[in-house]
RNA sequence: GUGGGUGUAGCUCAGCAGGUAGAGCAUCUGGUUGUGGUCCAGAGGGCCGCGGGUUCAAGUCCCGUCACUCACCCCA
C-alpha cells in the first residue's frame, strides 16, 4: 500500500552527509568530555510522569506521553510514562537510584535524545540531541566546579568549526536578590520579563513590567541591572553602584564573581558575566549559564545549564549537582543551513573497489577486504558497468578513489578521480592519504 | 494552546478572466562498445494535500479539514 509520506514537524533526519557532519561535531565533543574524566552513561528514554512534571516549569505540558496501545481506555494499572525532555532530571534520579554504586563526587557524560512538544520553528524541534556534563556530589558541592563546567565547553567548542562563541554567566541569585531589595515579589515573573530584552528592547520591557505592577522606578533598577555585562569581576562594584542592599543579592555576587574570576583565568574573553540572562529550567538555584554563537545571536542559545541543590534527594539526602549541555541538534542544524556546513562526502567509503566482471567480483572484494583490514573505508562497485559509470557512482557520493584490479594477479592500479592521476597500487601496501581516509567539514 | 502564511514532478517553483498540467535542477537512456565531470539529443516521472460546494467545466473561486511554516509561549 502507497501511503503518501510527509515530514513529521519537528522530528528532522539528516542526508548522509549532514549525519557525518553531526557524528563529527558528536566525536569532537565526546572526547573533550572524557579528556576532562567525565564517565559515560546512558539513560532509559521515559520516566515515570510524576518524576517530570513540576521539575520544567510550562515544559510540564510539551512532555510526550508513552504508553501501549492496548493499554488505552483499560485500567492497566501501569504507572504513567513521559519521555524525558532533558538528560538532567533523569540523571537525578539515576543517582539516587546507583547512588551506593557510585563514587562522589560523580562526573558524567551524556549524549541522547530528548523530546519536548512545543511548537516548532527553525532550530527549535520536538527531538533532539543533548550533550550534557553534570557533577554531583553529596550534601555539598564545591564552586569551583561552577567554573569548570563552562570552560570544559569552551575547549570542546574551540575544537569545533563554529566560529567565535560567548557563555554568558549568571547567578539567579542575583536577580532574585536584587528585585527583591527593592521590592519587587514575583521574582520568576520579573526575570520572565526581562529575559525578553534582547528581543522587545528596554521600553517594551519597560512596559511590560510596569503591566506587571512595577512603579517606573523599579523598572529602571531592572534594567539597569540587566545592563551590566562584563568580561570580569567588575560587574560587582557596578551592581553596588546600583544602591540595592540585600543579602541574597551579596551571594549571589560572591559566587558569580568567583566563576568569572577562575574562568577569565583559563579563557579570558570566552566566558563573561551577563547579568540578564535568566534562563534554564525551574530547578536552578544558582549559577546559570548561556551560550550563543557571536554573530549569530538571535539564533538563540546552543548550550545551557546550571546549579541545581535540590533536584535529586531521597528525603535523607541531598545530592547537588551542577551541569550544562550543548544542543547538538541545534547546532548542526544551524552550521548546515546557514554556514553550509556538511561533510566533504556522503558515505564514509574512501575507496570504491571497481568491478570488471561480475565473474571477477571476488577478486574485486579480496581487494577491499585487503584495505579494509588496513583500516580503509570502501566498497565494491555495485554492477560491473563500463568504468565511466563506476567513477561516476564514486564521484556522485564524493568517494575520492577508485581502485581498478588488474586483469590477471598484478596490475592494480588507483586513481584519484579529483586530479585523474592513475598509479599502479599494491592492496596490501598502498596508503590512503590521511587526508582522505575519512569524510571532513567543509564549507562555511 | 493562540494568530498569520503556504500546500502543483524527487527538489526549487511557475500556472489563476475558471477551459483537459509547465520550467529549471536532479534521475535514467543514447551520442561515448571498459576511465566520470563539459556538451548535445531523448525519456520516465503529477488523485495540482484531502473532503465537500459553485459551474457545462475547478490546480485556479467558496467552505471545511489536515499538513507544513512563521510568530507568540517556552526553550538546546
Amino acid at each position: 500500500m502507497a501511503t503518501k509520506v510527509t515530514p513529521l514537524s519537528g522530528f528532522p533526519e539528516l542526508l548522509p552527509a549532514e549525519r557525518l557532519l553531526e557524528l563529527a561535531f558528536l566525536d569532537t565533543i565526546r572526547e573533550v568530555f572524557e579528556l576532562h574524566g567525565f564517565a559515560p552513561i546512558e539513560t532509559r528514554a521515559v520516566e515515570p510522569v510524576e518524576r517530570l512534571v513540576g521539575k520544567g516549569g510550562d515544559t510540564d505540558k510539551e512532555i510526550y506521553a508513552v504508553g501501549r496501545l492496548a493499554a488505552r481506555g483499560e485500567e492497566s494499572g501501569e504507572s504513567d510514562l513521559g519521555l524525558h525532555f532533558d538528560l538532567t532530571v533523569p540523571f537525578a534520579r539515576y543517582v539516587l537510584e546507583h547512588a551506593g554504586r557510585l563514587s562522589f563526587p560523580f562526573r558524567r557524560y551524556q549524549i541522547q535524545k530528548v523530546w519536548r512538544g512545543e511548537r516548532p520553528q527553525e532550530g527549535r524541534f520536538r527531538e533532539f540531541t543533548q550533550a550534557d556534563i553534570d557533577v554531583v556530589d553529596v550534601d555539598t558541592l564545591a564552586p569551583h566546579f561552577e567554573a569548570e563546567m563552562p570552560l570544559v565547553i569552551a575547549e570542546a567548542f574551540a575544537r569545533l568549526p563554529i566560529g567565535e562563541f560567548r557563555i554568558q554567566v549568571n547567578n539567579r541569585r542575583i536577580p532574585e536578590g536584587f528585585y527583591q531589595g527593592i521590592g519587587l515579589t514575583d521574582v520568576a515573573g520579573t526575570l520572565r520579563i526581562v529575559d525578553k530584552l534582547d528581543k522587545i528592547g528596554p521600553a517594551g520591557v519597560t512596559r511590560l513590567l510596569l503591566e506587571a505592577g512595577a512603579t517606573a522606578e523599579q523598572a529602571e533598577q531592572c534594567l539597569a541591572l540587566a545592563a551590566i555585562r562584563t568580561e570580569d569581576a567588575g560587574f560587582v562594584d557596578r551592581v553596588r553602584a546600583l544602591g540595592v542592599t540585600n543579602d541574597v543579592l551579596e551571594d549571589g555576587l560572591r559566587a558569580l564573581a568567583a566563576v568569572i574570576d577562575t574562568a577569565a583565568a583559563v579563557a579570558p574573553g570566552v566566558v563573561v558575566a551577563d547579568l540578564r540572562i535568566a534562563r534554564g529550567l525551574d530547578y536552578y538555584t544558582g549559577t546559570v549559564y548561556e551560550t550563543q554563537l557571536v554573530g549569530d545571536e538571535e539564533w538563540g542559545s546552543v548550550c545551557s545549564g546550571g546549579r541545581y541543590d535540590a533536584l535529586a534527594s531521597d528525603g535523607r539526602t541531598t545530592y547537588p549537582g551542577v551541569g550544562i549541555s550543548i544542543g547538538v541538534s541545534r547546532l548542526v542544524h544551524l552550521m548546515v543551513t546557514k554556514r553550509g556546513l556538511t561533510a566533504n562526502r556522503s558515505t564514509p567509503s574512501a575507496v570504491l573497489v571497481a568491478v570488471t566482471h561480475e565473474d571477477s567480483r571476488p577478486a574485486s572484494t579480496a581487494v577491499a577486504t585487503a584495505l579494509r583490514a588496513r583500516g580503509i573505508a570502501c566498497e565494491v562497485a555495485p554492477r560491473a558497468d563500463r568504468f565511466g559509470k563506476q567513477i561516476r557512482y564514486a564521484d556522485r557520493r564524493g568517494i575520492p578513489y577508485v581502485w581498478f584490479p588488474g586483469a590477471d594477479g598484478p596490475g592494480d592500479e588507483v586513481k584519484d578521480i579529483r586530479s585523474g592521476e592513475q598509479v599502479p597500487a599494491d592492496p596490501a601496501t598502498w596508503e590512503c592519504p590521511a587526508a582522505d581516509l575519512h569524510p571532513t567539514v567543509v564549507g562555511g
